[in-house]
DNA sequence: CTAATGAGTTCCCTCAAGGAACTGACTCTG
DNA sequence: CAGAGTCAGTTCCTTGAGGGAACTCATTAG
């Protein structure tokens, strides 16, 4: 397929997609996130190749978006978790789920709730501004060249 | 290649991705919202191949996400706009470059800041819950099968 | 009359995704 | 202890999507 590599745009939206562009890696993450970790399992869950699953978690992992961790020595076995890096990508997907659910969730409505622990409802994610904490969203923003000239 | 389908997946987030989980969509979103909005231009700054950007500009116009504006009758000029639905996936975009602005710009900085009008600072975006107003992350949320059981 | 522009379309080639079978290290069961 | 099962991959082949470049077509500018 021979894909352009979006690593080395000036753009913050195509390094990313260079972590988590590719077709499945996001789902895998979503995976890891619910607690499916292991190589089977995902397979599983998602119905990918296994020889893609192995590629996407190599990346993944030399993304450092995810960590292998072994979980038992003998027969060696390993898992994968969110990094830091990784658990802030979630918030991208939660941010998915927040758009599918309101434009592609048929009448049955979504399939997964987020209940918020700060207040114990069920709750989907607002974008806020990180300065004045008031709704940010793409009507109330300017662009302007930043440091690293667009 | 043969893709697998992900648009009957019971999950939102599998369901947002065949929407603009191809490559290069999510970077055509965002060219259409900082104004490139033509084919020629889009082609121009994004370097894609002109089949392909005929393809997902198809697809994408055909989820809602972008309609073609004639902006001009003889000759028959069109142009690429968002629609509401669309615009509300920029969301997705600006939490994307929230991400790549914290983890994968260089030490030159970010190539784009964001100018918030409510307050007129520089900011980012952040996640906030929908019912209470603090903030929600991936840590601070539990989940649980909604309607349509996961 | 020729060149340029905008928006695609057509063609061929390559290489990544799918799929299924195979491997290898171990463990459990009768 | 033989045979089945599990986990985590690896190997091989086929197909079809992405890249690239050239071509089309209507119209306008010089």
């Amino acid at each position: 397929m021979q894909r352009t590599q979006f690593g080395d745009m000036a753009c913050s939206i195509a390094r990313t997609l260079d972590v988590i562009g590719e077709s499945w890696s996001p789902l895998i993450l979503r995976d890891v996130w619910v607690g499916i970790r292991r190589f089977d399992e995902i397979q599983a869950d998602l119905g990918i190749s296994r020889k893609v699953l192995t590629e996407r978690l190599k990346l993944l992992v030399e993304a450092g978006v995810l960590a292998r961790e072994q979980y038992s020595e003998r027969p060696a076995r390993s898992e994968y978790v969110l990094t830091p890096k990784g658990t802030e990508l979630v918030e991208l997907l939660m941010v998915m789920a927040k758009w599918g659910d309101r434009w592609t969730a048929g009448h049955a409505g979504p399939p997964v709730l987020y209940r918020h622990h700060a207040c114990g409802e069920i709750a989907h994610v607002e974008l806020h501004c990180s300065t004045c904490d008031q709704p940010m969203s793409p009507e109330t923003v300017d662009l302007l060249p930043g440091p690293a000239q667009s």
